[in-house]
DNA sequence: GCAATAGTGTCTTTCAGACACTATATC
DNA sequence: GATATAGTGTCTGAAAGACACTATTGC
């Protein structure tokens, strides 16, 4: 399940199968693991054949292993969820092979973390018919993630180099669904000693512009 | 990893190997997922196999897949914890049939949510040694149940039908690994409206006598 | 009465939300 | 100068920690 977070919207990577079963619905890239290839590494190797991408944030989601999930035969996904920044992403598509993928925007019918399954919509806002049991995948992702945003800094992972601490909080927002204080998020942010301050300043913004930050992963 | 708090102390239950590989080493209980079974499923009927325990919390933890943690073969184990009442286990390990199991103290190396191995002590505090990489296991799910214990109703899970708040706290201190301050502790518990008042008192306690409680789920 | 723990009241500290205000880019 | 957002200072309220105190049982 590979997110970012793009014009202030959560987004996820999709497929569009051309094969039965599930022909023309949409899917989340997968794979089968290799007989002695540990479970994150086939994640990423799944990832990188679609789009070109080195050192993202991959951590394990969940084993999905209903046996009625795939009506082949039995299958067991351990499914793992990544991070990537929109502008990386973007470039990494622009360069990779032209292949039925979309960046949808996910659509969350729950509020907070109580978890259930997640949507994906195109850029007219219309639900994507998704593949198997990706929607509670997908859920599974998003609801991760929200628990992650309190207690990790897993956000950073979403930001470019360097970032202004307003497109930190417009991508907290974007992942939780509903907006934050901008003063107490400041607040919170800069005492956590997390970012770093630049000097410089955006560019460009037509009205005053924001001090830009570098993260900096705690010392303990 | 069936995890109970007993005596204020967290711990596991354990299997003695009496067969290579890992001879004589302790194992968590595990077995094999049946090609139609769920995967949840299948650990409560492992579970069950060892101790006849009906209802307990269960819930995945993680997938262990690394290539070289069996030595036999590649083995992919999905993880899942599950929580039981001190007295309720006790009461079905003496009706078990004499197997070589041990109900061991848990000895937890690192502070908070951190993670990593823990291990696990006989009566004497002297670390038994675990076989594959279980300890890594054990750790995770010290970690979940640590992670869970803020903003979830889990430690209701290892009471019996009725406890008094002091029980409660000091079980919210065998997990975490660090004291609680009583009066907070006491109000964030009321004012959860997640136990209610029994009216009754315990007795036979040589003090004065705490309020007994029920764990009442919260409505949405 | 003594020991030990249950349970309550209050003060302080911390932190988030709310709000108002000043600052500084582009146009 | 207008506009829009950046960034700061201060008040308030909620909740936890600290501490002191009263209550009630068995012995």
């Amino acid at each position: 399940v590979l997110l970012t977070v793009d014009e202030g919207e959560l987004k996820v990577l999709l497929l569009h199968r051309q094969t039965e079963p599930a022909r023309n619905k949409w899917a989340l890239p997968g794979g089968f693991v290799g007989i002695d290839e540990p479970l994150e590494l086939a994640a990423r190797r799944v990832l990188e054949r679609k789009v070109h991408l080195p050192q993202l944030y991959v951590e394990q989601l969940f084993t999905f292993g209903d046996p009625a999930r795939d009506p082949r035969t039995r299958v067991i996904s351990v499914a793992h969820f990544a991070l990537v920044p929109a502008d990386v992403l973007r470039a990494s598509l622009n360069t990779a092979p032209p292949e039925p993928l979309t960046l949808a925007r996910v659509r969350v019918p729950w509020e907070g973390e109580r978890g259930g399954p997640a949507a994906a919509t195109d850029d007219a806002g219309h639900d994507l018919s998704l593949a198997f049991d990706h929607a509670d995948i997908l859920g599974m992702a998003v609801k991760r993630l929200r628990g992650r945003l309190r207690y990790s800094p897993v956000a950073f992972e979403l930001m470019p180099r360097e970032f202004t601490l307003r497109m930190l909080q417009s991508a907290y927002e974007a992942i939780s669904g509903a907006p934050h204080n901008k003063d107490a998020f400041r607040r919170r942010i800069l005492a956590s000693g997390e970012v770093k301050a630049t000097g410089r300043l955006e560019t460009d913004v037509g009205h005053r512009p924001a001090e830009l930050y570098r993260y900096r992963p705690a010392s303990p």
